[in-house]
DNA sequence: CCGTAAGTTTAGGCACGCATAAATTTTAAG
DNA sequence: CTTAAAATTTATGCGTGCCTAAACTTACGG
């Protein structure tokens, strides 16, 4: 027997897959099999086995040699475990002091112990908030998510004044590298310098001390930003 | 492999283990298989092999058809647990609106879950607190614990005063009915009557509405006093 | 259209943690 | 002291979830 989620009766680990899954769908890309093992660090044949199980259960369909696709149940139960991740970063963020760089990982192993219970209790502890400290958005209870339109700054036009919206919470490093930098969510900026071939992005932040920072081409697609149009700075 | 819990690097049911061999300590009682398969609630031939796992690990030393006992390893994490255990408990009931009912049941999945940060940064919110919500003492981060000497309601004297210090967690029906009664931690009353042959005591609850009230031998065992002597009504 | 590279699945194994049934040891009774 | 009852351990087996190695599909370049 293996040990179940508060309610869902799920493994953990199927939580995991169900999670992983629907983010890769989120992304528009297809869930293949090498793509759920690099996302859930396992090997290939692991995930094969695994997907077994979840079709069976009715957690997902399958093609062999195609990949993988959530059923109705499935996708609840990824929200779900969405909603309860964000929940919780967002509550470990404001009551409890954590940086964003280091709630995800707690995130990630709490969201498998707490009950539905307690995510309703911290979210209403919260004021029911939209958006969790990475500006992810937070389903609804109900399973509802909006996802806002935001602009990779590597999108975003030279001249153009953005907002930091969103960011990947995956990796921390990369996290403890903005707050360096001095990109919080919520900092406005205008993108003086655009290179080419995927080159570096630079841009000018506003405040106080208005400074010019280089962002890679890589770090600059993970971030969402609301274009503001332009700007006199 | 077996999920870790963070840090420990012991799974879920080897934390479980622990606990319950370390309270079956503490009661006194010499860890026997049987006593072990109770508490957690699984067949004696699942402990057997457990305790084998376990004192290869070193966590304790079993003799074989006469019991087990943590080593100095076994217990520090024992008491790690019941720290995290009662932590969580007391940070349920007082930042998120917890009955004193129902914490246990998510502080045992939790327990499993947090990592060390998270639990000191939810003591510290808190002040520090000594006791959780039933009264059992917490031990400190370096693993020392105080029992409170109390005394069991069913040997206080007729005519004695005493105040209620300390409940067990473990039932939660008993811990809503106690509520039901009025008899939460640092409720006085007065022993007015008790029945020989084990049978029931009855008190008389201090307050602005007196009540006697009627309490089985069993519950009234499980109840943990502190004896203030005879006092007048 | 054929063959190879890349991706996927099957085959076979292992550790954990549970179970039941059978063998063993301890205890307690006569 | 012998024997039956109770407790414990050993023997086996099962499901989960991971692995590596081998077999199999699919996609693609020549």
């Amino acid at each position: 027997m293996s040990p179940a989620s508060p309610r869902s009766g799920l493994s953990r680990s199927t939580e995991d897959y169900l999670k992983a899954i629907h983010e890769l769908e989120a992304q528009g890309r297809p869930a293949q099999t090498s793509a759920i093992a690099e996302a859930l660090e396992v090997a290939p044949p692991s995930v094969s086995g695994m997907v077994k199980r979840l079709s069976e259960s009715g957690l997902l369909e399958h093609v062999p040699y195609r990949g993988v696709q959530l059923t109705r149940t499935g996708r609840r139960t990824a929200l779900r475990m969405v909603r309860r991740h964000r929940v919780l970063e967002t509550y470990l963020s404001s009551k409890l002091g954590y940086d964003w760089d280091s709630v995800h990982e707690e995130a990630e192993r709490l969201e498998h112990a707490v009950s539905d219970e307690l995510i309703e209790r911290m979210a209403m502890a919260l004021g029911n908030p939209q958006f969790d400290p990475h500006g992810g958005p937070i389903p609804t209870k109900e399973g509802e998510i909006e996802e806002p339109a935001v602009t990779q700054l590597a999108d975003v036009a030279v001249g153009e004044t953005a907002e930091l919206r969103m960011v990947s919470d995956r990796d921390s490093e990369r996290l403890r590298y903005l707050s360096s930098l001095g990109l919080r969510l919520g900092a406005v900026f205008e993108v003086v310098a655009r290179q080419p071939f995927r080159g570096p992005v630079t841009i000018r932040l506003r405040g106080a001390m208005p400074r010019e920072q280089v962002i890679g081409h890589e770090l600059a697609e993970s971030l969402g930003c609301v274009v503001r149009g332009q700007e006199v700075g």
